[in-house]
DNA sequence: TTAGTATTCGCAAATGGTTGCAATAACTTT
DNA sequence: AAAGTTATTGCAACCATTTGCGAATACTAA
């Protein structure tokens, strides 16, 4: 009721209506209930919690709002196995994703461990990365010693 | 009729049947005819031109043989606009994507840009990213001089 | 060469996600 | 407070990709 009060004006200062359905997939989001264990929310399970506050939420609408929401940077989009995840922007810091291909697990990474490859790709071919909202896929140390084999190793 | 000799025999030597929809999928791919500027196919391309070649050619199987081929290593994924893109992998040094979002280029990139990158995640979170086949979505040179903005830039 | 069997195929149905469109509803203006 | 305008909704159809299943076929062994 308080932490996505900014969210709410900016939905507003931008020009975008205030409906119902924006504002329960919006507390839902930040309420981070029926996460998958790092605040990452799927998308069926923000559909599912949707219905049952607003039972005419169509999952179009879900996603609509969710794409709403990325592109005005009030939530971040992880991909996790190939399902599309979100989470409350963090206000603070934000950070990226490494997320294990063995457990499904996410993990945070700071943006520094970033910003040298950025530099490079900037420098050597002029392109300019999408880095705000990355995620490598791969394998947990946990997972690693469970004995889940990382993929080909020629660099 | 030459370049993909091994590729046949690595499908034969892990016990996979040399069946005639895999060789057609596999001399198309490897023919690189129809391709999207940079070697890379669409799964629609590959699809027409293997109905061409054995009309009762499924879609299907289309999808399963790339996979298979994939995880034998012998073709590249590359995501290009949310659609998936397969090459011949390269027999020597293989190589990374920077996908351009505005003009859908694909361009290479050495892999020991990445190097660093991955002896980085693997000292400080014992984390092992799966960078045999990475692709950066961004915007190229070319595109930004047009005009085209690069996304939030707080790093 | 033929018979056996496990893999692979084609089909059809399902998946997660997106889109076109007419009806609805949030905001604006009065 | 009511009417007008436009964004947003719900629905249904669609998209690319995946999957279940019974029929077909590449390989193996005889």
């Amino acid at each position: 009721m308080i932490k996505h009060e900014k969210a709410i004006e900016t939905l507003r200062l931008k020009g975008h209506r205030l409906t119902p359905q924006r504002l329960i997939v919006l507390s839902i989001i930040a309420s981070g209930e029926g996460t998958t264990g790092d605040g990452h929310m799927g998308v069926d399970k923000v559909f599912q919690a949707a219905k049952k506050a607003y039972p005419y939420m169509d999952i179009a609408t879900v996603y609509r709002t969710l794409h709403l929401f990325k592109g005005l940077g009030v939530v971040t989009e992880v991909a996790i196995g190939d399902r599309l995840h979100f989470e409350l922007t963090a206000p603070d810091g934000h950070h990226h994703h490494m997320v294990c291909r063995a457990c499904n697990g996410a993990f945070n990474l700071s943006p520094h461990y970033l910003a040298e490859f950025r530099d490079t790709l900037n420098k050597e071919f002029g392109f300019e990365p999408d880095l705000e909202h990355f995620a490598v896929s791969g394998v947990c140390a946990k997972c690693q010693e469970a004995g889940v084999k990382p993929k080909g190793n020629q660099e």
